[in-house]
DNA sequence: CGTACCTTGACATGACTGTGGTAAGGTTCG
DNA sequence: CGAACCTTACCACAGTCATGTCAAGGTACG
C-alpha cells in the first residue's frame, strides 16, 4: 500500500509541505493519518493535489473559490439558496402587471448572459 | 417603468451606494444605464440585492464566493474542470467497502453544481 | 441658475488568504 | 543513540476583499 509523508507528497506534486498542511486546514485535501499522527498521502490524494494545482494555473482560480464549491456540496440548503439567487427566482411583487413580468423575464436573460 | 437611482436603490435594499457600485464591478448585480450614464435599478435588481444580502447574512457567504458561482455559469470549461475535481475529491477512504466505491462512481455523474 | 444628485477615480483600512519561516517537542530507523 | 524526519503553534508579510470617504466634474430639475 503506497502512502507518502507530507514531504514526499510535496515532492511529487509540486506543492510545499507548508501548503499541504494549509490545504488540509481548508478542507480541500485531507489525508489519512498514521497511528502516531503523521499525514499519509495515497495516490488518489496526489492526483487531487496535482489537479488542484492545474486548475489554479489554468483558470486562475483561488483556493477559497474551490473551497466554496466543496462547501456548496456539503450544504444543500446553501446550494439551493445560491441556485435560487442565480435564477433570479424572486419574482415581481404581487399585483405586478403583465408588462412587469415580461420585463423581468427579459432582464433575467440579460443578467445571466452578460459577458 | 420604475427605475431607481443608485441612492434610491441603496435606501430600498440596505446596501450603501458605494457597495452597489462595487457589486456592479464584480458582476453580481449590473443595472441598466440612462442615456447620460446614470445607473437605473428596477424592481428585479432590488430583489436580487435584497436576496444577496440575505444570503450573506444567513450563510456567512462572501461576495467573492457568489461571484465565483456566477463565473462557473459563464465558463462551462471551468465548471466541468471543477466538477471533475470534486468527483475525485470525495473518493472513499482506504478501507472503504465495495458499496462505497459504487456510490462514489455514481456521484461522479451527479449534477453537483448549479446547472 | 443653484442645489442636489450622479459619474469615475483615488486613497485608506481592517480582515482575511496564501505563503514562508521558526521553535519546541514527538517518531522512525540505521 | 542520533540524524532526519514528523507534529502543532506561532510570527510575518504581500495581496486581495469589502467598505468608507473624498475630489473633480457632469446631469436633473424646480
Amino acid at each position: 500500500m503506497e502512502a507518502y509523508t507530507v514531504s514526499q507528497a510535496a515532492e511529487r506534486t509540486g506543492w510545499s509541505p507548508r501548503m499541504l498542511r494549509y490545504l488540509e486546514s481548508t478542507g480541500l485535501v485531507i489525508p489519512e493519518r498514521s497511528a502516531s499522527g503523521y499525514r499519509r498521502y495515497g495516490e488518489p490524494e496526489l492526483e487531487l493535489l496535482r489537479d488542484l494545482a492545474n486548475l489554479r494555473r489554468r483558470f486562475e482560480v483561488e483556493l477559497d473559490d474551490v473551497a466554496f464549491v466543496v462547501r456548496l456540496r456539503r450544504e444543500p440548503q446553501l446550494r439551493d439558496a445560491v441556485e435560487r439567487w442565480l435564477a433570479g427566482a424572486t419574482v415581481p411583487a404581487e399585483g405586478a402587471s403583465e408588462a412587469d413580468w415580461i420585463a423581468w423575464e427579459q432582464r433575467k436573460h440579460e443578467r445571466l448572459l452578460v459577458a
